[in-house]
DNA sequence: TAAAATGTTTGCAC
DNA sequence: TGTGCAAACATTTT
């Protein structure tokens, strides 16, 4: 549930509720629900992972974690952590953080950092980049300051396809790669939140969960907690360039028989074993 | 069945 | 006071 483009869905799915009126609050969390009772929603809106509901002079913040859901109109799981009734139907948050503020959040928000805000700047994620050079680009990513609403898929996904080894230091990215980095990002969290509607998301993946690498046919490295934030990596060692580089390329050896055959039937090609018997042809 | 997973905050040791 | 790390939290799937 939890990246960037899922509350975009969200957000689009309680539309319904905007402007509506909050006719009872139920829910274990420890916020004052009571607060929340009569309110009329100002706003849906999100930042990054983030789903913010905006009533008059209060804001509820949601965020998902790793394991919270919703549902609208029917209550799918028992004990919600917040449940909002509305005259044409309620609102159910599971197992999510939920907090109150009063602050106005245009005041508490960069609404720029959003990888899938309408105000996301580029300029500023690069100008953020450039002051964490020793930062790896797997942590730069999910750093939400930076682009908030990236998470794990995201970030696998863009490293791969821009073909950056997820520990190189953000400091010695090329500028084109930086550029690169930032604009892919983004363009990948949407296609994420058109993937996701479609209930194609998973189909799409080329390096998230994966074993092998679709462009080079051999096996993805698997990091279980890989750089600070100590996530989940699947990379190709042979495609993506970890930078800096070293001044002397190390020579590359081909793949062995038995690393190339984890990768059979995946469009990979696996040479024919030499047979053991003596060669007619002498070379 | 145990382990792992689209994540973040808190609290403790140093 | 700052920092870095582990633990806590919570749920579903493999």
């Amino acid at each position: 549930m939890p990246e960037g483009p899922s509350i975009v869905i969200l957000k689009e799915e309680v539309q319904l509720f905007a402007g509506k009126k909050i006719l009872e609050v139920t829910g274990n969390t420890k916020e004052d629900k009571a607060l929340l009772n009569g309110k009329k929603v100002v706003s849906f809106e999100s930042w990054g992972k983030h789903f913010l509901i905006r009533l008059q002079g209060l804001t509820v913040k949601i965020h998902f974690l790793l394991f919270g859901s919703y549902s609208i109109n029917e209550m799918r799981k028992p004990n919600p952590r917040l449940h909002l009734k509305f005259s044409n139907g309620d609102l159910y948050l599971y197992s999510c953080s939920v907090k109150l503020f009063t602050e106005d959040p245009d005041a508490v928000y960069d609404w720029s950092a959003d990888v899938m805000n309408d105000n996301w700047s580029p300029a500023k994620a690069r100008k953020k980049l450039k002051a964490l050079p020793d930062a790896l680009a797997c942590d730069a990513l999910l750093n939400q300051e930076i682009f908030a609403g990236v998470g794990n898929i995201i970030k696998n996904e863009v490293l791969f396809r821009i073909r950056v080894h997820p520990e190189s230091l953000i400091g010695a990215l090329p500028p084109r790669k930086l550029t690169e980095l930032i604009a892919e990002a983004r363009k990948y969290s949407f296609q994420f939140l058109e993937w996701k509607k479609a209930f194609e998301l998973k189909k799409h993946w080329l390096a998230h969960t994966k074993t092998c690498c679709p462009r080079c046919h051999i096996p993805f490295v698997k990091e279980k907690h890989l750089g600070k934030t100590k996530r989940r990596a699947f990379f190709c060692e042979n495609c993506q360039v970890r930078y800096p580089q070293p001044a002397i390329l190390a020579p590359r050896l081909p793949p062995s028989r038995k690393i190339l055959l984890k990768c059979a039937g995946q469009g990979n090609v696996v040479p024919a074993k030499r047979s053991g018997g003596k060669r007619s042809i002498p070379l």
